[in-house]
DNA sequence: CTCCTTAATCGAAAATATCGATGGTAAATA
DNA sequence: TATTTACCATCGATATTTTCGATTAAGGAG
């Protein structure tokens, strides 16, 4: 039972005759007759009854006429639900570290969902090598990293930016204010360091390994929200990009210390996959972080 | 959009693999991929996204989804409703003159209906040539006329029987109990005929016609129950057929006069189209009155 | 590193839909 | 009454569409 024959079959119900029909549909004549023939053989039954060369519905066909009309008014619902979407709406999942999690739920969430109210978003936090791999398996449409600046042929990078990073620690600090440190005056500091999982540590890790360098530190967290205000109560110190500590640094809490002597080169991806269908509200969501200042 | 791919794309977003579904449905794994990206050129718009030769199904594959379950719940309906009528339920259009009807709906109506609780019937009552253009013009299904026993290539007769028919008066009349009547002894009485319309009343005249009679009856009309009870209540007479008598000859309210010099040739045959659709109830219904004396 | 699985693609073959012409019938018209 | 018109069924030829099988490319598993 083809929807093509339903709805001649529809037409022809209307009208009350095969010729008609085929005039509005732009069949020939026998078409019809073949279209219809084919249904009420499909179901066993006679749709019309011919005398005479009049045609009349049947019970069934009667019947038929009344389902029709419902799958038609199925399928005109759905075609018309497309061109509504082609608005926008829909589900987004992007994936990304704490860090940047919290910055962008902070910063710009309230203000895209009252520019994209139908745009729902679905946040999670993962490991780099773990959102390569949701990449891969089209389990997350998006992803942000912190990472070296890197490039891969089946990935699309959509923005990205240089970030910068400091060892941060409590502004009543020893190391406070001091000018020209060494990474060496603070290697024996207790660290506080986001998880290895996270490409920026990873990053740091290797720069350190250069100069045959290695922290231990005393804890490792992927909160960083939870990094800073740990260090906010302690003399602990941390590496950690600008944008998460920025706020704190201007309010006087935390404060840079100036390590001369160390340069960690960390980016901010906005990365999708290249085989990755591009809906109006992941389009829109991509258009939209562009026009954020990315590192603040 | 054809209902043949909506069936491919279900089972394909159920199976959440195209060469699975394929195997399913009996198809190449090609024809699948064919399938669905017709689907999707109709559409306009992606179902499945394919990142790495795995498919995810869409926003809008994911409401597609929907829908083409609510249209396969509509044909499924349909098709359950189908069989289920297979069993037996429907209307028919039964037109008969009103003796018949009467006859009918008084000694087989109730009946039929408690054997046959979901075939509804409609009567209608008409002139002889009426009744046939109605057959040729589907308005009616079935009909039943009182007339000649005639055979057209058009029509075919279910069931017949020929009728006896009989003068009829009031016991008290001054014919009742005389025998061996002549037609001319009764030809100036008062006669009340059914309607020139009515086949068997043609049949009579012609008889009369024959002989270089005429009558000029008092009253025409259809209704033989008004017929009968006038002669009841007069000395008036007519000429009907036995089953619309007999029951108050029984009783001794009226009696046959016993004409021997005229013989009408009444059948009585049960009439459809010859390309009318035998449905299911119609045959039971046509059935079922051969299993009746017709003119008992 | 190899085997297995997956989906896309392409050309050939098969199946199907469509058309136009024809025929028969009934109704409308002259 | 004869003629024309309108209608649907049927048939053979043609056009279109669908399907298949083989191949390709790429990831995943062992």
């Amino acid at each position: 039972m083809e929807l093509k024959n339903l709805i001649t079959f529809t037409q022809v119900a209307e009208l009350g005759s095969f010729t008609k029909a085929a005039d509005q549909l732009g069949y020939s004549q026998s078409t019809i007759s073949f279209q219809i023939k084919q249904l009420e053989e499909e179901l066993g039954c006679l749709l019309f009854e011919r005398i005479n060369h009049t045609i009349t519905l049947t019970e069934r066909g009667r019947e038929l006429v009344s389902y029709a009309h419902q799958i038609r008014a199925l399928t005109d619902e759905f075609k018309d639900n497309l061109e509504k979407e082609q608005e926008c709406n829909g589900h987004i999942h992007i994936v990304t570290p704490d860090s940047v999690c919290d910055e962008m739920i902070n910063a710009s969430y309230v203000d895209f969902h009252r520019k994209f109210p139908s745009i729902s978003i679905k946040f999670t936090t993962a490991d780099t090598s773990v959102m390569f791999d949701m990449l891969d398996h089209n389990e997350a449409d998006v992803i942000i990293t912190l990472d070296t600046h890197s490039y891969q042929k089946d990935y699309i990078i959509a923005k990205e930016e240089p970030l910068s990073a400091h060892f941060v620690a409590n502004s009543k600090s020893k190391f406070a204010g001091a000018r020209n440190l060494s990474i060496q005056d603070i290697i024996n500091e207790p660290f506080v360091l986001t998880e290895y999982g996270q490409g920026y540590r990873r990053v740091f890790d290797k720069e350190l390994a250069k100069r045959s360098l290695e922290i231990t530190p005393v804890l490792e967290i992927g909160r960083t929200d939870i990094i800073t205000s740990l260090i906010a109560q302690s003399d602990m110190i941390s590496f950690l990009p600008d944008f998460v500590t920025k706020e704190m640094v201007e309010a006087g809490t935390l404060c840079y210390l100036d390590i001369c002597d160390i340069n960690v080169d960390i980016w901010k991806q906005l990365i999708y996959h290249k085989n990755k269908w591009m809906s109006k509200s992941l389009k829109t969501f991509i258009e939209y972080v562009k026009t954020l200042e990315f590192s603040k």
